[in-house]
DNA sequence: CTGGGGAGGGGGCCC
DNA sequence: TGGGCCCCCTCCCCA
């Protein structure tokens, strides 16, 4: 073919065939050859998954097959990049991937969205399809989703019926719209239109879009047959901006298990060791949160997913975490949820400075560790009562011993310091963090605890602390 | 190596 | 909507 003309980004060709003498003659533009290739490579690649031909990479959705050429998977979702490009080499003969987290319905409307650029979207299926799109991260999917919904909530507005409409923004106020980096090579000709009719509670189903209890878990134990990672690149991100040494961050699933234990114990001093330390902590813990803040900006739009039926036959709303395929009643319960995600831990404990998620567990730490609420003797684990267990401080932790194991040990054991009328006792205040006074520099203490029970909830400080403002001069 | 206990984390749900 | 409680699970330490 003979470039005769260029007219910038759209240049012009010959015709195949035709000679510069033929008359007359045919151009093209190649905006238009673009288009037509890429409408004609997609209808034979399309062609050939009709036929299964070349198809080297097979779906189970629910019992049922879909086969599919891994390239173009590839190409169209970000799960399935990642899955397949962490199996063995690659190049494997057979890649299978298993899904119980939507229907085969719904999985064919996002294979035929793949391999053809159309949207089947109906007010019945746009809940189940972006949740889908959304556990395979298929932005623009999603995003047409999304404007599918809110063109049939502006129309429900108009009608007063936004009670029984979901709205996006209304559902979440961290959500954000996400890059289309991928919609270049996915949208095409697409045939998403406004919907022509509402999308209200009563025409929307999505049985199979509901995502039980445990359906995280069992996503990630059913869903991959060559990866069995998380399936989500933005969990990924989430695990990457916590640092496993970082005793200020856990990680999510079981790495988050694995790391818990690890810095139980050793936070609360090492974190003190010296000045360095504390401003590498501080410093993390800033890039922590700026990555976390990040992390909320980056959340794909979609929230909101019908769950099951009540008795009357209405949907019951749930609210699905866009990390992972967890799903909740309440928007708050998701917030909370998120932190395990973030790694956000807003609640630090002010006497050994280990931070928490909720103020809850900061409450129970500090109770437990600090203020020896718990009335069993250490040694023997003997009830104790209030009159009968001393508290004996180590360093900030305060637990309880009984007479007998006291006298048995012995004071040269255990050294011993009147806390009468103490003022020393820990308090949670919350809010400056780092600044706890040498806990780890405190020596062993025997006291009553009447003082101690008085004086407890007075030291009780609760202040939640943002990390973004800590590392203000 | 194993089982028990302590501690922390997360989900459901009530107020 | 946030706080709080209850329950369950997991991990680690220790005997």
């Amino acid at each position: 073919m003979d470039m005769v003309a260029d007219l910038g980004a759209n240049r012009l060709y010959r015709a195949p065939g035709e000679s510069s003498h033929q008359q007359p003659q045919r151009w093209f533009n190649a905006a238009d050859i673009t288009v037509a290739h890429q409408s004609n490579l997609l209808k034979q690649l399309n062609q050939q998954r009709r036929q299964e031909l070349f198809c080297d990479c097979s779906v189970l959705v629910e019992g049922q097959l879909f086969r599919a050429h891994r390239n173009v998977l590839f190409a169209s979702s970000g799960y399935f990049r990642m899955l397949l490009s962490q199996g063995p080499d690659g190049l494997s003969d057979s890649v299978s991937a298993t899904f119980d987290v939507f229907s085969p319905d719904t999985f064919t409307v996002i294979l035929d969205f793949i391999y053809s650029g159309q949207l089947d979207l109906s007010s019945h299926n746009v809940i189940e399809v972006m949740s889908a799109a959304s556990y395979l991260q298929m932005n623009n999917v999603i995003n047409y989703c999304k404007n599918f919904i809110k063109s049939s909530l502006d129309i429900s507005v108009k009608d007063e019926d936004s009670e029984r409409c979901i709205s996006l923004s209304e559902t979440c106020s961290f959500t954000s719209v996400v890059g289309d980096e991928t919609s270049e090579q996915q949208q095409g000709p697409s045939s998403v239109s406004p919907p022509p009719a509402l999308w209200t509670r009563d025409n929307s189903r999505s049985q199979s879009g509901f995502i039980g209890k445990d359906s995280e878990q069992e996503a990630s134990a059913s869903a991959l047959t060559t990866n069995p990672s998380s399936p989500s690149d933005l969990n990924a991100e989430a695990e990457e901006l916590q640092d496993p040494h970082d005793p200020l961050y856990t990680l999510p699933g079981s790495e988050r298990r694995r790391s818990k234990g690890g810095t139980k114990r050793k936070a609360p001093n090492s974190a003190r060791s010296n000045q360095h330390e504390d401003l590498d902590i501080q410093e993390a813990r800033t890039q922590k949160a700026e990555k976390a803040e990040e992390l909320y900006a980056t959340l794909p739009p979609i929230v909101g997913v019908i769950g099951h039926f009540n008795k009357d036959s209405n949907p019951i709303m749930r609210f699905k975490c866009p990390f992972c395929t967890h799903t909740v009643k309440r928007k708050a319960d998701l917030k909370r949820h998120l932190r395990c995600h973030t790694g956000e831990r807003p609640y630090p404990c002010q006497a050994c400075n280990k931070r928490f998620t909720r103020l809850e567990h900061l409450r129970s730490h500090f109770e437990t560790i600090h203020q020896a609420r718990k009335l069993v003797c250490r040694r023997c684990k003997c009830q104790v009562t209030e009159d009968t267990g001393h508290v004996v401080c180590e360093g900030t932790r305060r637990y309880r011993m009984c007479t007998a194991c006291i006298q048995e040990v012995g004071c040269d054991d255990i050294p011993m310091d009147s806390l009468e009328g103490n003022n020393d006792e820990p308090a949670l205040l919350l809010g400056v963090d780092g600044e706890e006074e040498g806990d780890t520099k405190r020596s062993w203490m025997v006291t009553d605890d009447d003082d101690l029970a008085e004086d407890s909830g007075a030291d009780l400080i609760i202040q939640q602390v943002d990390d973004s403002e800590e590392e203000l001069p």
